[in-house]
DNA sequence: CGGTAACCGAGACGGTACGTCGTGTCTTTTG
DNA sequence: CAAAAGACACGACGTACCGTCTCGGTTACCG
């Protein structure tokens, strides 16, 4: 995703190829490290160390550690996140019913610990690194709004979405709620994710009486 | 607000009292390099060195540099930002009036890039720093949701809460998109503080129908 | 022995009198801290915190840490180290004899690890901050010169010191040999110490062929 | 001479060579300070300012402050003072000129202020520091010794030794001399060393009366 | 088939900041 | 008014990472 665009076209330059065992072993190790050490723990050395690479190798291909941890998440979702999310963005038939399997899946996701910690580290760094908050911003965060706009999209063709909503409204509301949750709230009582998944298909998805 | 009970009422203790001299100019000068060089580039060394105080006076205080930064943003505060937040707890006539005005003074603050720049530290050191975390999320972040709470109580005493609203889903829609302004968007467009005002609180605020 | 002249004359001064039982547990306290953590470890904090007192209670009465130890030394010795010496002192009818003996008890005490430790702190001392160091060298090393003095004039008193020798040489040889082995020797071994008594008694009191 | 065999024989490790150029600047940089601040004053942090270098940098070839400055010595020693030494242990014809030799070479160094401040300082650390102590010990002051080796040798196959004298003895006695004149004397009176040496010189060289 | 170019591991380098310790001074309370 | 307690400005400690820079060695293309 955040990949530059290292070939253009046809990697046509003389010298060694990248190596792609090396690639690996550095997501990993960040995703390891991620896991084993929380939030903070992750640096640049570590990572090098974990992969038995040099730090070299990690500057030349990523721009800072957050960006190789994005690459690492991205990665592994390709096996269970977006896999995940994709099935969300089937037609649930009406806009409530695919709001609230939306909703669900993301919550899940924020619950759980190693994924929550992993978005947490790179929503903080973000604030921390401008040049990573523009990539983070433009690249991960938009793509997941795309998904918002699709189902209100559905809706207003489908003809349920309530007047006036629009898809960047609902986008911020339910991104708003889901990051809020992972990075202002320690951990969740036992029913509220239920409870705010409802409460919210009922604020975005319920008919409104028109304000005169 | 962090401030520990250190002295129960009165300070009956042998040795020199605490200087306040230098706790101000601590507060002053945290909050003047965070300001100038901006989310990052605030380090207790600096903090010190502009303070003209010694490193340890800062440790012997505050269990860390973001501890400083929420007594800094609160001792601002005092003059202009709770200050606005009262007023904004006036009571306005209506839920709707009530939630309008709170959302408009919490995304100005949102918008000013100084107060932006250091609630987005804060944030991002709450996730680095599960010490901080807790203690920011258990005071400051609480703190705030208790203003949410007063207008919810007040609109369901006056009759005008939408049928099933808690004052937990209304402060976490709230914050929620509050934060995620703060943490997840570059800077605004023109008009999308006013629009986003206005769709929250038709959400927020609107009859709904009961879902038969 | 270091003791400033508090006391002009009559203890008359106002206010409250030097407390004796400070005074001997910072004592007891350095000699405990240089027994206990050995030639390093030694501070003023330490000292005055195993001590029971505060650290301005030492300032005032000591100009550093250095002659704390020196009285703390000076204290102790009064019971064995000095006792000993004046034993030494005695006349045991030659010069031989005389330097045997004495050669012979201050090895001992050079070997003891507690009372080689604190030595070799002050000497370190000595070096370290110049203003101990001239204390310590009029006040402490000159005292022992001294004896070393006694013993060469008894034996030109007696006709049996050698010719040319002065108490200056003859003290600079003891003194040198007996500070080289504490502060440039780890450990002694076996015999080195009777070897070496026996070589300098035979080099200081043996008589000598004149130069022609 | 510290130095310790990093690679043995060939330098056959990956990575980066050892930089020629900040090893010496460092020396330097140590050699200065110690000589305009004297004895104390002498900081890593200032020596790497001083340096233009990374903390880091020295203690990634040191392990203390103490061996740089021996290391230091050492490298300007190579211009003068060893050099000295050299043409000292050239064969003056008796063992009693060459020990004259040997004694005023070591007097004249001992009375250099800086050079005597050096040797003040890493004696004192040497106290301080049990580990530095060992290898300044092993290292430094034992291969001092081996050049008295040298001379006694030298007497014993010229047959001027006198009898019953060990290198061992000779050695305790002139760099225990030497020392105590660095670290108890404050300054020299004007014929003190020319009349130290000859005292020394007839105490150690001159022809004895076996005793009995 | 022998350059030449880019890769890789390892690790030294100049830096910045960390959090701790000790110094010597000062201020407050207690006896 | 001395002594305890302890806050204070200061300076250095030794460590952890940062991002850059050699190194020697390994592919791969290209002429």
């Amino acid at each position: 995703m955040v990949e530059p665009s290292v070939a253009d076209s046809a990697q046509q330059r003389p010298g060694r190829k990248r190596c792609d065992r090396s690639r690996l072993s550095i997501l990993s190790a960040a995703w390891e490290l991620v896991s084993e050490l929380g939030y903070a723990g992750l640096s640049v050395e570590g990572i090098a160390a974990r992969a038995g690479t040099g730090k070299q190798t990690i500057y030349r291909w990523w721009p800072s550690k957050a960006d190789v941890l994005v690459d690492a998440l991205t990665a592994k979702a390709g096996f269970h996140a977006t896999a995940d999310l994709h099935i969300v963005l089937e037609d649930r038939g009406s806009y409530a019913d695919d709001l609230r399997a939306f909703l669900r899946a993301s919550l899940r996701l924020a619950r759980d610990p190693v994924m929550a910690g992993v978005l947490r580290t790179l929503m903080a760094q973000a604030q921390i690194d401008p040049s990573f908050g523009a990539r983070f911003r433009d690249g991960f965060l938009q793509a997941r709004r795309e998904a918002v706009r699709v189902l209100v999209d559905r809706a207003r063709d489908r003809g349920d979405l309530p007047t006036g909503q629009t898809s960047d409204t609902a986008a911020t509301v339910v991104f708003g709620v889901v990051w809020y949750e992972i990075l202002a709230v320690g951990e969740a009582k036992p029913h509220r994710d239920e409870d705010l998944v409802d409460d919210l298909v009922a604020l975005l998805a319920a008919p409104r009486h028109e304000p005169h």
